[in-house]
DNA sequence: CTTTGTAAGTCCAATGACCTTACAAAGTTT
DNA sequence: AAACTTTGTAAGGTCATTGGACTTACAAAG
């Protein structure tokens, strides 16, 4: 608990009355006063500051029916930018964005073999390029990454696949560029994403988001805010045990892990050694990868089928954990695994029905992530921008 | 998100003066100011006024190190009285308590088959006691029940051994009594108890209490608050499926949840059909309940050993789960089953162990409770002290 | 074209909360 | 005994919100 000031309750009004005009896109002083409940005055004086400070502009006038026409206010979208970084499996992404998600410059990298010290350069490299070619402040960085991640000292404690160990990735990137520097975990980013740019979540209170790709995790917004945990790990959900008994080993060590049986690699793993046995499941010489096997759902394949549904009834089953140990009642689910669709999450909704108490799931939704691919790169950029002190200069 | 106001932040910092003086049992305006840095002028006007409001108050002079000496204030911990009820399966129980959770007067009722308005009833009457023979103001009545409570709106949505469904009790306690009140869930209020008055445990900014009793569930505080989930059903860990094939049928109509393995009524039924088969395992005669079932296992009893430890072992797995979902690191357990001592205990932390990832549980502690029977009336009570506003007259 | 009613936005004095500066009182150390 | 420290209080200053009065601007009705 800390002392509360003036000048906090001024940033607070202040925060208050951008994240309206934000909210509402087209607002007037006085209709924000009524949304906000602070007095015209107190809003007038906030709305000359946020133009003063190249944020809000006037867009013209609103009709009215007897009275004064209300100047319309409006965001300047791309008065601030975010820089948003995606370390996936395949590629490294970066993009330039503005206050609005909308990407002004992208930049990708495809990733063979890099860790350690190559993956960083790597990093650097593509940032270089993003600040470089900038044209207003930017605002900060924020990186999703797979692995382990202490957002709060900025340390990536453990990526498998990187090489890194408590590597202090913020601390780097401030250095180098300058700029406050946020670090994610690639699955607590998408949920960020998803909350802060996805149509309505913000509505929302509390929302849990799965990402299902190459590893399984979650994204817990609670309270309007991402929950991470004790130690940065919460939403590692991949790494529940689902199948109790004679489950097979993870790379984690343990056995029956979720994505061991649900993740892409798992599925890709199961549909390969189905195609080396049985034969036939595929067209001969062509390259089994997800893509392949989502056409042959799609098509009814009837080997695949019980396959790709089976992954749906474990993920349905984690779902269900979710339920009940939280009850959120807005569950998203991103990541490639959606490229399955509806009959896929059927499924998956159906065994959440069947594995919770009716009261919890009767108001419970899964639903699919409505950001795509770029769900990270926006999720780690919407850190900086839920940071309000950082779109002002004087302060 | 709300307009904040000079008001709250006046409110926030006497809330702040006033926890300060709470945990610190004896300080003085100087060291308040050090703490909170506040200035030492803000620090005694806000004392100023908690003396007059009677919650603080001076108790002496201490020593100083080349200075004049402090002028010590304490919390005067029976200047308020908060009312905590327990509506446990077999006695409904309240208490009167005061600001440091000291019980005052109590007051306990067997229940025997009460349900509605009975059950109701039987509450009044506790209440109609406890409101009597207070002498100094009562702030207000926190009730912890079993079943799903919408804590918002004051309802019971469904506690199905005492038939309420959609019970506006705290309106209805409210009206009655004409003092604030509260409903919550009997896991949940434990957890309230155990993380405001359990030793230490407020350092945490975010815990779990499982509460194991007759049913299975936990409370979660997240960020020093009550999580409640949106349908205030957050916590209902009895009825994850822990079993997934083949599980015994639960009260909630599914298979395999985790209270048909691991509540002392699953324990129970379980030692007894076995006394039933085998015999043996008890003194002819004996009624088989919790507290025999505890002194067997206690005595080393080769058939009920492994029996108790099986429940260690699914506690665990639940835990696991809950670990690796929010990587909360302070998990607490409390309830009958606590009776069963270390050995249980080493099965439940070993069991987690072996079933999250060793970076995730590395640093989670699992432990037991320190506040015994009364948990739950001290946890509904201290959703009160939690409300600072109430504890103040003007305002 | 005028009048009436209403709404938007600004100006300004007042209020209230915390802060800064200053100081007296009461100790300790040298 | 003098110098220094620390505590607690007092007076005045700063800053943010408030609420009323005022100006501007438009619509509807006559």
């Amino acid at each position: 608990m800390k002392k509360a000031t003036q000048q906090q309750t001024k940033e607070h009004n202040r925060n208050l009355v951008l994240k309206t005009i934000f909210d509402h896109h087209s607002v007037s002083r006085a209709e924000i006063a009524r949304i906000t409940s602070l007095t015209r005055t107190t809003v007038s004086d906030i709305v000359a500051d946020l133009i003063e400070q190249g944020l809000v502009s006037e867009i013209g006038m609103g009709s009215s029916q007897g009275g004064k026409n209300p100047i319309l206010l409006s965001l300047v979208e791309d008065s601030r930018y975010l820089i948003g970084v995606d370390l996936a499996q395949s590629r490294f992404m970066g993009a330039v964005v503005n206050l609005r998600g909308k990407i002004r410059s992208i930049v990708s990298q495809p990733v063979i073999d890099r860790s350690g010290d190559e993956a960083l350069n790597a990093i650097f490299k593509i940032l270089d390029r993003l600040v470089g070619e900038a044209l207003l402040p930017i605002v900060g960085i924020g990186v999703g990454t797979p692995g382990l991640v202490n957002t709060n000292k900025g340390l990536v404690v453990n990526a498998v696949n990187l090489e890194w160990h408590n590597l202090p990735l913020a601390h780097l990137l401030q250095d180098r560029y300058h700029l406050p520097a946020y670090v994610l975990n690639d699955s607590q980013a998408a949920a960020m994403g998803e909350y802060n740019y996805g149509e309505g979540h913000l509505s929302d209170r509390n929302m849990v988001v799965i990402s299902a790709r190459h590893g399984i995790g979650a994204g817990i917004i609670i309270n309007q805010q991402l929950f991470q945990g004790d130690g940065g790990g919460a939403g590692e959900i991949g790494h529940i045990v689902v199948v109790p008994e004679g489950g097979q080993r993870c790379r984690c060590g343990n056995y029956g892990c979720l994505e061991t049986v649900a993740s892409t690699q798992a599925l890709i793993q199961q549909a390969q050694s189905l195609a080396a046995q049985a034969g036939g499941a595929f067209p001969d010489g062509n390259k089994i990868d997800l893509e392949a096997i989502q056409q042959a759902f799609q098509a009814g394949n009837p080997q695949i089928q019980p396959l790709v549904l089976n992954t749906a009834r474990y993920m349905g089953l984690a779902i269900a954990g979710l339920v009940e140990t939280l009850n959120i009642q807005k569950i998203v689910v991103s990541g490639d695994m959606t490229g399955f669709g509806k009959p896929w999450l059927d499924v998956v909704q159906e065994t959440v029905s069947r594995n919770t108490l009716s009261r919890l799931s009767g108001d419970t939704r899964v639903e699919f992530g409505q950001l795509g691919e770029n769900c990270i790169i926006l999720g780690a950029s919407a850190m900086l921008v839920n940071n309000y002190p950082l779109l002002f200069t004087n302060h």
